[in-house]
DNA sequence: GTGAAAGCGCTAACAC
DNA sequence: GTGTTAGCGCTTTCAC
């Protein structure tokens, strides 16, 4: 069955389009009259508005575009809901697409997204090649890079510094008096964020005159699993470790877990620390090192943001720095 | 800055607006001068197509409509991951919506959805109230329910009987000599499918003489630290239990950390049982019953599904069904 | 191989 | 309070 228009639903009712739409959307100048008269209408045919025409029509959408590298890693999903939660009741329509952590695929995806001509773009990390950049310079609306502060917004910029959360992290435990230290990490090429953390894990090693003892990186996604596998691995190799840091929480998990089946004491012989503060890093029978990341704040402020600015109101600060906390430490 | 329109594009390279319309979709009657010219100015006016007019003029869209209840529980999003998969190169893209497990929220989402005119929409389960479904029906596009085979479906319906898999799961329990059993759930009001198979778990125990013999079951969001907790209050209450089922793996895992905690041998004397099959419980240092979902893959399948629905090859089934394999029992 | 005219369904702006 | 006119940016259709 074809769908109804607006033009349908105005002759059913007796009125213009115009009248029609202003019923539609609550517009105040309509008889009550009328307005019941064309929702009652509305209702008989199963109307639906058509957005399509409206924004060509109105030249703006409710269409705020999201681009996230993976859905697999929870914390991409836990900021698409903070998104969606802080656009609640305001009309705003969220759009995601992923990236499979992809550049060329971003900048398709971004392409596309921009031809639905949204009113904003949240986009991952501040790390596009230039291309992508001068795409989101040219779509003439707010675009806010979230998560990551280590670098250079193209406009506004939500997220904290990967950086210095690595380097307070290795300050954290050297003040709890760890020394010998291994790094386990996974796909540094992809996620450049766990790269910046662990660049600036050993800066602060090195200011101490320390380095990483021993490391396992490969190219493989983060997960548990693998976690898992390259600690039994170190492990099997040296025991001369105190601490082991990891590229992500998931890899820190499958960390405990191995020391559990090895029977190694964590934390007292080797203390595991992880970044992200995952829900399943917290409950874990064994205490781990992490530090807590508000990816769902950052979400909501990152929607926040951007309902102020295309509201008019020029938010004061183009750069919304969050710290994470540091827990599990002692 | 405004954004250039084909019209300017056109002019630039000194052709009608449908010469350059024609040149950048890559028809083949396009002389490769004027095409290149085209694309040339194209390139150099930073062009992006308009979707809303695209879409407008040529009555169809590229868009997919998903709506799910959660972005929280990674199954979701996972399977989010295997439709965005499906659908990757045939030029359609999904658009996905949070319902938060609220059918007036979801209601309000589709009717959002479909005024964009998508051509086909996903939804999560099988239990929308009439007006939804009256809904989705004048849609008229294909309706693809996902996930749940338990009911009767609007259109399309890809996904596996929960019942049956609690029913499988007792069985299998009682196969391997299980005969005491707890369940631990959660939101069993908003989450429809666990409750599905909690009953088809019931129902087999009652046909074997039994039943549950301690429950705790509470309306929070499912969780790893909720499945603790109550996994902890209920051991602390009784030891006389050989195996709980949980109304999903989360909790499961919960579950499996309070053993643990406590060095109850698992699954020596206590088997923990759950659903989903998720990477943590599948790494956890102790062995833990699972039914393995597809969801990746019943994303996929809804994609392909969709993909052929659209070109016009009406499928010949209008269920795909999917058996959940259980794993981790002896 | 290219172009002109019509129209997709709606809203903005203005008239009454 | 309601209607009219014009037009959003593209594709469809048909003509050349």
């Amino acid at each position: 069955m074809r769908k109804s228009t607006l033009e349908e639903v105005a002759a059913a009712a007796g009125v213009s389009k115009m009248t029609a739409s202003r019923a539609l959307r609550g517009a105040a100048d309509v008889s009550k009259k009328t307005r019941e008269k064309v929702l009652l209408e509305a209702e008989r045919l199963s109307y639906v508005g058509n957005q399509l025409a409206l924004s060509l029509s109105s030249q703006r959408t409710n269409l705020v575009a999201v681009v996230v590298p993976s859905m697999l890693n929870i914390v991409f999903p836990e900021m698409l809901a903070g998104i969606s939660a802080g656009l609640q009741g305001s009309g705003m329509q969220a759009v995601f697409g992923i990236s499979d952590y992809d550049m060329a695929k971003e900048r398709e995806i971004i392409r596309d997204m921009l031809s639905w001509r949204p009113s904003a773009i949240i986009v991952t990390g501040l790390d596009q090649p230039p291309e992508t950049v001068r795409m989101l310079q040219h779509a003439d609306i707010p675009v806010i890079q979230l998560i990551d502060l280590d670098g250079t917004p193209v406009d506004f910029n939500v997220g904290l510094s990967h950086g210095k959360a690595g380097e307070e992290m290795a300050a954290a435990l050297l003040a709890a008096g760890r020394r010998r230290f291994g790094y386990i990490g996974c796909g540094l090429e992809r996620d450049l964020r766990a790269g910046k953390r662990k660049a600036g894990f050993e800066k602060v090693l090195r200011e101490n005159g320390l380095s990483f003892q021993h490391e396992r990186v490969d190219g493989a996604y983060s997960s548990i699993a693998h976690g898992k596998q390259l600690t039994m691995s170190m492990l099997a190799a040296t025991r001369d470790l105190d601490c082991i840091y990891y590229s992500s929480d998931d890899m820190a998990t499958g960390g405990a877990f191995a020391c559990l089946e090895l029977g190694i004491s964590s934390p007292g012989e080797v203390l595991i620390a992880g970044f992200n503060g995952l829900d399943v890093a917290r409950a874990l029978p064994i205490r781990i090192a992490t530090s807590i990341s508000p990816r769902r704040q950052m979400g909501e402020a990152a929607a926040t943001l951007l309902l102020s600015a295309s509201r008019g109101n020029p938010p004061s600060e183009k750069v919304i720095a969050f710290y994470p906390e540091i827990t599990g430490i002692d």
